[in-house]
DNA sequence: AGATATTCATTGCATTTGCAACGATTGTCA
DNA sequence: TGACAATCGTTGCAAATGCAATGAATATCT
């Protein structure tokens, strides 16, 4: 046949390659989470930032995680039935929804979180010696992902005054 | 707030880093493909194996994308309703589809691979010196991900006789 | 050869996703 | 102050996705 171009191999283009890595790692730890703890990915994510960084809101995860607002929404309140998380409206902005670990979800975390970090570790053991110099890559794509030249949303997300808990 | 797990940084989890990145790559050339082509990102692959192989089947793009057989074939649907690609049975093995790049998706091809090319040498500007340890960590976790029992070269349609595939 | 199992591509169907629009609230500025 | 703009979270809706089931064709085995 003669319409070919094999000068060009997508098994070597690196969007492609990158996407194909990150697929195969989200599905083996979303096998994991789902089979023993019925948690999507979304679902996971959110949790894992309010394990994190104490209450939040939903635009706060947003911006910090780059997932759709209404993916962060429907999360949130899949996880509030389930009753791992509560949402409660901001005092200080009544626009805001301001999200926490049940006592519940605090204890599905503790039991995410050991499954989460031997990933982790399994992962860095793929890696093995390429592991510095792949997280220098990731440093420098995501770098490029997370505008730093947009003010906005840094301010946008401090301005408000100091909300919930000041421990850091 | 008691409800908090701040040793766990999902920043600094890899599989949620890579799925970051990915996404962000896979958006952005999305982007150039969609606004200048109307081709999605499913379309894009199966076009570019089609390219690189020649023909095709079905099958052989779900395997070496690793895409969804769903997936793989409503794009190939679409790319035959708008006259990319010609769809023919093999009539060596009356089950498999033959997919072949019409004359008018060789014409689409040879548009869309400079866009390709030039998005690739932006990556790799982006990289920078952490370009080969970058792809040298790629290549360890695709290679875990890819089926290692399965050799290069001769994945055309054309394959019909050394079939043997007992369990995996 | 005949019966059964496999493989391939497509399609139905339920779920998920992205995007726009909305109501509610707060910010801006004349 | 009051009109107008911007922000936040939710929801409606069309499109995409994953999975199972289907029908057609081939492989395998006795």
């Amino acid at each position: 046949m003669p319409h070919r171009f094999p000068e060009f191999d997508l098994q070597r283009f690196l969007a492609y390659r990158l996407a194909r890595a990150a697929q195969h790692l989200s599905e083996e730890l979303a096998r994991r989470y789902r089979d023993r703890f019925g948690i999507s990915i979304p679902e996971w994510r959110v949790l894992a930032h309010l394990a994190y960084s104490g209450d939040v809101s939903v635009r706060d995860i947003e911006i910090r995680t780059g997932m759709e607002k209404s993916q962060v929404s429907r999360a949130a309140a899949r996880l509030e039935a389930a009753g791992h998380v509560a949402k409660q409206v901001n005092e200080c902005d009544r626009r805001l929804v301001s999200l926490s670990l049940t006592p519940g979800g605090c204890d599905l975390m503790a039991e995410l979180l050991p499954v989460a970090l031997a990933y982790q570790a399994e992962i860095e053991q793929r890696l093995g010696g390429a592991l510095a110099g792949f997280e220098a890559g990731l440093d420098r794509l995501i770098g490029a992902a997370e505008d730093p030249a947009d003010d906005r949303g840094d301010n946008r997300v401090e301005r408000r005054e100091e909300r919930h808990d000041p421990a850091a």
